[in-house]
DNA sequence: ATTCTAATGCTACAATGTTGCATCAAATAC
DNA sequence: GTATTTGATGCAACATTGTAGCATTAGAAT
């Protein structure tokens, strides 16, 4: 795994039964170590990589539970889905107003990072009638890691 | 193996054949009828829409020969593998010369249209190391059908 | 027409995501 | 602290999207 990447994240940490409470729900196991997983995370997580940390907190979790879980957050915008290079989605927490950002796939390890100096809102010249919700940047080639020194085995 | 691989030719309407020729392949019905229906297209096309496609012109078509031809004609520079909304591939031919462009994603009718006008070639503000090889800008929202009027059905 | 082999079309499988329903446990009421 | 309510979970079964292996077909060359 390459190491982590650091942006200036100016967010005062938000406790995960906070967040969930004040959006109406439950504060389940499941759900504030998912918040707790992907707060501690530099860069956008995928299903099973959850899943792993899951596993590791010995907590239990269904695959379907987890997707209904990431479900909720995103509904409630508390967490954010990107769609990466493959074709499995990946989810990020949702820093208290923090813009948008476009985030790097890497190529080669597969890996995906956030670009937090870079916003995705831009281009608005959209043609008449088009309303626009979201923008999602995505940047592909090979991170600082790959690149360089021989590119790591293929992810495809 | 394929022999040679060939430097995009600036060639305007390219014949299909042709550009299969060129680029030292066997110009198979498939093929031909692939090119022909993504040159024809305004938008770039799923798999099940290409699919639909030839299966209204009569021709054969076996899912895994599609992803196959598809595959190929991504690998020689033919076609464009774009990610879309959902976590299914859309393909558009790569009009000879023409810059990356982005493309937007109606969350209510599911459909994906090529925006022209705005390149997807930008910010390249990258951390030192990272090579950047190609930008996918896709923005979400709603299109001018289904904006104004009710919202469609939604293809989530 | 014959030959060579790139493409095709099976079949079988892998990965990712969804639906329905019975059960459990988090919050609330008592 | 216990009981009640129902949101959330966990399981099974299924749907969609994409791949791998291999025998067969058909495009191009001889």
């Amino acid at each position: 795994m390459p190491k982590q990447r650091h942006a200036p994240s100016s967010a005062p940490p938000q406790s995960a039964r906070g967040l969930i409470t004040a959006h109406g729900g439950r504060a389940t196991r499941t759900r504030v170590a998912l918040i707790e997983t992907l707060q501690a995370s530099a860069h956008p997580l995928s299903h099973d990589e959850i899943g792993a940390a899951l596993a590791a907190l010995g907590i239990a979790h269904d695959r379907v539970t987890l997707y209904r879980a990431l479900d909720w957050l995103v509904e409630q915008g508390i967490a954010r889905r990107i769609a990466g290079g493959e074709r499995a989605w990946r989810f990020e927490i949702a820093r208290h107003g923090k813009h948008r950002h476009a985030h790097f796939h890497c190529e080669r390890c597969g890996q995906i990072l956030c670009l937090e100096d870079i916003a995705a809102e831009s281009s608005p010249n959209l043609p008449a009638g088009f309303k626009l919700e979201r923008a999602e940047l995505v940047l592909h080639g090979a991170c600082a890691e790959c690149g360089p020194r021989g590119p790591g085995t293929v992810a495809r």
